[in-house]
DNA sequence: GTGAAAGCGCTAACAG
DNA sequence: CTGTTAGCGCTTTCAC
């Protein structure tokens, strides 16, 4: 393996101008320039990255933690990262959960071993209590560069950047959607703690807000699987009452719901509206197609890794807590609650027509491409 | 940050007998062990890596590509994998595809330029004039550590270690069972290339061998994915007549068929049977329950990696292609075909019963728990 | 069994 | 603008 004394040796020059044409390129003759090059690319030649590292302190590895791989929330969000990093000559460790469900300390551990130069944090989970949650901070008050990438940090002094979305506010759009179709005993699924604990929550203040009574048999405590949309689904049908709508977690859940549902004979939205989180590709692509909140996915991904990029090149020394804005999109998988006649002011309404003309094809719906790849955001800044 | 150095001074030895400690630690005198340990955990000290990968040309990072990040059949080889090499103390690179669904150029190069010790490919497709492939061969062929994870590899003389599953010998088998129980007119979905080309060829044969005329009307060229089975079975819909059973090239596949025609309100198994490869967890959930070609994925990843690691401990210098055991597993997804009647051998079976009767719940079942993660292999090995 | 020292390949500071 | 040189932190001879 070729290494840059025999690139001097060639183009007979010395180590020290090879380096120089291999970084900056500044205070090189043209000429001199070209006969490195020559070099280089006649022995083949690539810079050893252990040496590299060493000297410098440098790695060019990020890595990016996710609590799992098989949803496809997390895939749009490491194409957004990469867009980042890929022409930045940074190379992406993708770290996935281990059987344990824990990403996070193998790759605390790198970053804290110069493994690594940053650390992109997809929480599932985070509070205070979390040894992962403890080291992290204590990784980033030492001027380690991590984003975090979820809600919920529990801190308004954080000691890294905090990448969001404005879920629950989409989410309080979908309840008042629901609630202005009719309906009145809507479900949730989904985990009952962790990151995900502000959406239950506003679905919780939602039905409050329209004086509607929260009834824990209505809310059923799950994963953000696609299995488990299935079995919570499955659940219902070992009830004598069932609610005529249901709010998941995130996509995947509510398809999971909406196959249970479809199996059992149960129409949708004739006879259960259904309303997902994150707008996966699948969302818009399953019959009936579904009705969720926006997450602006690359761009989030992209907005974690310029602000990390932007550490570990020393460009930013703030910390913030950004969110982006989140909406409601309609689809088709909502409609008006069996039986439901509006009784609001005299527009008629979508929602006043019969149940079966309802639901297909709806028109509703809200043009998807705007939201696509924005960066709207609220911010939230705090100088180092 | 503590250095060796600093190690060494506190313990009152050479830096070489830290450094002797800290790996096999062969002799070295208890005392001085003690006092060495002791200095390390007093100052916190790690070392660094990248000066051991300078010193050592080991990086202790191992990279593994992905064709896709969202199917549950990747996620069981990464944790067979893991298992292997997170004990041995090498962290784990996954890497998933670019934009463009290549994650392999990327990876070729970090090994190729001593980031990564060695490389699990896992295969999408693979030809012989495919660039990749021909880069990989070549590293393969100078002695990078390198395994391939995936049927079709086209050389007999390989320059690295295949790892497959015997998916058409398993598929024979799933064709069988749709024979014998009257479908004849059988769809295939999948790619009609790449890398699971052997499966539609599985199709193909079976038919010819129970001489079933082959219409290619009834393979539904298409993704791998939950949204390609679902668009696919879509079609079906826009034909005057449709084929009784559906083979698909996976359960994500298979699955996503599912969804669509439940959608349609078409009964699984009485009026079209289905047929999975893979078995992920969610094919043994969904309702029916999926009929499957089960792969050994955790062990296939499990042996991957020990084969990639006995190559980068030099303990294994021999290239083998090993093709672990597949097997169908029947569930609940297949019966037989509308309006048949078993005309054979004097056994009545299950399948004469009204079709009513059959389809849910049925015991034809085979025990999966004696599949999983078994080790039947068989073996060609050759020399290096 | 332990210490001393060479150097892995590179960057950066300094001299010319 | 280019050459020389000192390490980065570690492993690994080679003496003792």
């Amino acid at each position: 393996m070729a290494s840059i004394r025999d690139v001097a040796r060639q183009a007979e020059v010395a180590i020290g101008t090879v380096s120089r044409v291999l970084n900056g390129g500044s205070h090189v003759t043209d000429l001199t320039r070209q006969r490195v090059q020559k070099a280089i690319k006649e022995l083949g030649y690539k810079p050893n990255p252990a040496a590299r590292a060493l000297r410098s302190n440098r790695t060019h590895l990020i890595a990016l933690t996710l609590p799992e791989l098989t949803n496809p929330f997390y895939a749009a969000i490491v194409e957004g990262v990469r867009q980042v990093f890929e022409p930045a000559d940074f190379r992406l460790v993708l770290c996935s959960p281990n059987s344990s469900n824990n990403a996070v300390p193998q790759y605390i551990d790198m970053l804290a071993n110069r493994y690594i130069d940053g650390l992109i944090v997809v929480f599932d989970r985070f509070s205070a209590a979390d040894n992962n949650s403890i080291a992290l901070f204590r990784l980033g008050r030492k001027g380690f560069p991590i984003v975090a990438l979820g809600p919920g940090v529990a801190s308004d002094k954080p000691d890294f950047d905090c990448i969001t979305s404005q879920v629950p506010e989409g989410l309080k759009e979908a309840m008042q959607h629901l609630v202005e179709m009719g309906h009145r005993e809507i479900a949730y699924f989904g985990p009952l703690k962790g990151v995900v604990e502000a959406r239950l929550q506003a679905y919780r203040t939602a039905l409050a807000r329209h004086k509607i009574k929260i009834a824990d048999s209505l809310i059923f405590r799950g994963e953000t699987t696609l299995e488990s949309g299935f079995s919570r689904a499955e659940e219902l049908f070992q009830r004598q009452r069932r609610p005529t709508a249901i709010v998941a977690v995130n996509d995947m859940v509510a398809i999971g719901a909406m196959m249970a549902l479809q199996e059992h004979g149960v129409s949708i939205p004739e006879e259960m509206s259904i309303v997902g989180i994150d707008d996966i590709p699948l969302a818009s692509m399953v019959h009936p197609t579904l009705t969720t909140v926006f997450q602006p996915k690359e761009a989030m991904g992209r907005l974690a890794a310029e602000r990390l990029l932007g550490r570990i090149e020393k460009r930013i020394n703030s910390f913030s807590a950004i969110a982006l804005s989140s909406q409601l999109i309609v689809r088709e998988s909502t409609g008006p609650a069996p039986n439901f006649r509006p009784t609001t002011n005299g527009q008629p309404s979508a929602a006043s027509a019969q149940n079966e003309t309802m639901g297909k094809r709806r028109t509703l719906k809200v043009e998807e491409a705007a939201f696509k790849d924005q960066g709207n955001c609220i911010q939230r800044q705090r100088a180092d």
